[in-house]
DNA sequence: TGATCGATTTTGGTATGACAAAAATTAGAC
DNA sequence: GTCTAATTTTTGTCATACCAAAATCGATCA
């Protein structure tokens, strides 16, 4: 666990760090705003290019800046996106062992099944209304596998926006970016793409009826058979 | 230096990353191994060692090797524990600004409702053995508020368990890091102490009976009740 | 023989200077 | 005022050097 104790007689780098944390903490850098040139740094704090670079770096790993190549880095302010994509390539490697895409779909329906259930509760009639229009759109593109894609993800991204949760959103997102991969590469019939808007079609109708029990054993049934479909056509996973 | 490297226009040091990323999936460099010393990179791949230093500082960020300040960076298996803990310096400054705390502590109450109904429906002979020893624990250091936290903790841990999901505890474990500056900084009464055993003891027991709604309820209130205890101390969160 | 302690070598952390290439800025032409 | 070319900044990279801490080795001693 606490690997830190030992701040004051150690790398130089990391009190630049915590120094420019505490100005885009405290506001004096705002987001937008660029970080003053390496060399600015190296007059003002009192230490070498190295130093500096390496500070700026890791503050760039963290996602606290976005350093574009050959650009200044830029202040961004971290919202729970970047949290997400900061693990982006650790998730990368959980992915690639066995048994990591499965676990992680596993959290997924548990996450998702909590969505509906707390949607069958207390959706508004707004959320309820973005359902019906993402369903729509999701049974017009029944036909077309890439839109249908397109519209079954915006589908289930509606059920994150319910809880008005800034964080549910992000880890959307950040699913729907992580499991790409493995979706995109499925083949895609119509046929199937028509059962799995049936099998949203009956989500939001248990939602529409205010049955979390029913809205759950939807979900469940869509999100296993939705299983089926990648496992077949990846083995070993 | 004939070999030919793709002279990238981008960065050299994304090269080197890339390669060690490579070696460490391969197991060509298998966990606990040490990287070569910085010089003898240098040597191999014909690169400057502030290349070599700015790639490994950036595997050291992405949480693929530790690199503890003097000593040579060790590869580590990245496992679900440390995707979390990359995100530290990220959520420390979410949960610094308005409602982050609320946000966080709002997701752990969904993820831990879906917790318990699955629990409810699902636990085994050897979970429900080991709530009631965490739980047992729980109430015997209702007396020590400090052994009472770390039991309480437990406790919410052996949730995290059940599903079988390596992502879970890893979930919980964060949560507790994050969470932890807040929950600590509360005055811990033993009466209070009481309240959250005799709640802890209802979770118990709603699972014990198989119980999902009755189970939820019973969190629900829990954790409503522990966010009172936690905003009735820090205002303004 | 084996362990302990000290000297030597290795290695990471930092500083400095230099240079090419790309960006930012300015000057100039229209 | 706008567009373009020349100039200046700035980043990316390299090379070298030095210090201090760690790792290694070796001699001493029980």
């Amino acid at each position: 666990m606490g690997t830190q104790k030992d701040i004051s007689r150690k790398r130089a780098a990391d009190h630049l760090i915590a120094v420019f944390e505490d100005q885009i903490r405290s506001g004096a850098l705002a987001e937008g705003d660029m970080l003053p040139p390496e060399r600015e740094i190296v007059q003002t704090h009192g230490v070498s290019r190295t130093v500096v670079r390496e500070a700026v770096l890791a503050l760039s790993n963290k996602g606290l800046v976005q350093a574009r190549p050959r650009y200044r880095p830029v202040v961004v302010k971290p919202g729970f996106d970047t949290a997400l994509t900061v693990v982006e390539s650790v998730v990368g490697q959980l992915l690639e062992q066995p048994g990591g895409v499965r676990n992680l779909f596993d959290l997924r329906i548990m996450m998702e099944i909590a969505l509906v259930r707390e949607a069958a509760l207390k959706a508004t009639k707004d959320d309820i209304q973005r359902m019906k229009v993402a369903l729509e759109a999701n049974e017009d593109a029944i036909e077309n596998s890439q839109e249908f894609f397109r519209t079954d993800t915006e589908f289930h991204g509606v059920l994150f926006e319910i809880p008005q949760n800034p964080v549910l959103p992000a880890v959307h997102r950040a699913y729907s970016t992580w499991l790409f991969p493995q979706w995109s590469q499925m083949p895609r019939m119509p046929q199937r793409n028509r059962r799995n808007f049936e099998a949203h079609k009956r989500v939001y109708e248990a939602i529409l009826h205010r049955d979390p029990d029913l809205a759950e054993i939807a979900l469940r049934e869509h999100l296993a058979a939705a299983w089926e479909q990648v496992s077949a056509t990846f083995k070993g996973l």
